[in-house]
DNA sequence: GACCTTCATTGACGATCATCAATGTTACAG
DNA sequence: CTGTAACATTGATGATCGTCAATGAAGGTC
């Protein structure tokens, strides 16, 4: 697991500066953490809320409960959520400086 | 090929509105664009100019040819790039747009 | 203790992806 | 017309991905 810089230069906007090549795997990881419709429409969904539960996400996605965890797990590994256990339910949230850091990389 | 909406209305930063499975599935084909090291590397490279030979990028970057082509391919379908010809050589730029409806879709 | 609920992890499957060599296509030069 | 240069496309291969069923781990209830 890799810490990542939360404030990001801009690198896709005309006029950018070059990036180093690490900083493209870097940002490309975080993209890849985007790029699939599921992982996009549970960060819209606790773009809503301050959290939510993972029995939620379970009820409101038609998927089953492993694929969602695997989402969840992915998203939590880019650091665009975090994840906090309370008792037997576990619940995320949306982690708003990695979508500002994004949103700046790309102008 | 799909027309993309260039505006984009927020998706990912607290207090975004609930958006459509479509909507969703389209944010995340583009983001898959940009989901690869070497695609965020060229973008980053057209954004530093107007436009970019073809034969540039070849060079620049240590990929064969057909490599660059499919990754410009993707770009292109992707509405993030535009291609244009003058006679042997090849010409690609940024669409500013395009990239500006990323950025508004995180923010 | 035994049992149930919630979530994560594992293992397997088909699908998609990144890459390259080989080939096709188009434009220019002689 | 023949050759050459610049890109695109095709086909193949190994790697990664999304999904689910099965299983594991931990907390709560009785």
């Amino acid at each position: 697991m890799k810490v990542v810089a939360l404030i990001e230069a801009p690198c896709c906007s005309p006029g950018a500066r070059p990036i180093s090549t690490e900083a493209a795997g870097d940002l490309a990881a975080r993209f890849k953490a985007l790029a699939d419709p599921t992982r996009v429409a549970i960060v819209n969904r606790l773009a809503g809320t301050d959290e939510v539960c993972v029995c939620r996400l379970v009820e409101e996605f038609e998927l089953s409960q492993p694929t969602i965890s695997h989402h969840l797990r992915l998203l939590r590994e880019a650091g665009l959520v975090t994840s906090e256990r309370r008792g037997t339910w576990g619940f995320y949230r949306l982690v708003p400086e990695a979508i500002a850091g994004l949103r700046n990389a790309l102008g």
